[in-house]
DNA sequence: ATATCTGCAAAGGATTTGCACGAGT
DNA sequence: ACTCGTGCAAATCCTTTGCAGATAT
């Protein structure tokens, strides 16, 4: 299904490598600025066109449900997310670590195709300095 | 907590109304168009304000992970939601229609606090207009 | 009086886009 | 030659903010 034009170009070659070289889920200005260190003269536009061809490729994942700003990894392997909410990080967790059973009534107008699930919490670093902590950001499912 | 001054201004009230008055988890804008027939002064910067005021007395939620756009709505009865990958329309469902159980690793360093679960699919409206299918927009759990 | 709210307009941050030049075939 | 890709800057979209005037107690 890609166009057979399509080509590996240096810049895309290196955003492809820094995310694989990392575990962070980078945003598209943080991937900016690793990519630069190799390709000083890159742009940012550069960075955004190319994150948003590699997903078309399959090549990296696109968290647009991560928090503000989108995020991205090159895991492509079927995961989950947990997010810190105090500080934003992100850390992979394998996908058995959730199971989802769904018991949906059979009025429902939709066609189901599948779920998002992600987890959040406190990251070790947050734990630490946590004092203020209701905060009220999150509404459902707080359980 | 919270402070004992805050007054339910005309503005506040009918934009809690409005919302009231929807099942359709408008966005901001979406609200302010909704307000401006009852109030044609109001101005979109108060119905962020107020929006958030709102959320911060518990009165309505925002739904940050949505979309690119925040939503909102004045269902406050925990639940969840089914979104239509193809036009965005959000629907409710009731909080029992999925059951999520966690096996959390004992090495995850991380204080899991709780989960946030959403589906996807077509609404009936997409559903019939549905030719060109796969567009790859969700990379994990789509099952 | 005084603290809270409002409308307006400007600023802000993230992302996208138009365009002319450069690179690969 | 021709298409695709890049850098740059401007534009866009959503949201937040500063400020001076208005409102309620």
């Amino acid at each position: 299904m890609p166009t057979p034009t399509h080509r590996l170009t240096p810049q895309r070659k290196v955003i492809l490598e820094e995310l694989r070289n990392t575990r962070s889920h980078p945003t598209a200005d943080e991937v900016y600025q690793l990519v630069r260190k190799r390709l000083p003269r890159i742009s940012l536009g550069t960075v955004y066109r190319n994150l948003d061809f590699l997903h078309s490729q399959g090549l990296v994942c696109k968290l647009d449900k991560a928090g503000s700003q989108m995020r991205f990894d090159a895991f492509t392997v079927p995961h989950l997310h947990i997010t810190c909410v105090r500080c934003g990080k992100i850390v992979d967790l394998p996908a058995e670590t959730a199971t989802v059973k769904l018991h949906v009534p059979k009025d429902v107008p939709f066609e189901i195709q599948g779920h998002w699930l992600e987890l959040f919490g406190l990251c070790p670093d947050c734990k630490s300095q946590s004092r203020n902590a209701g905060h009220g950001k999150h509404d459902h499912q707080t359980k």
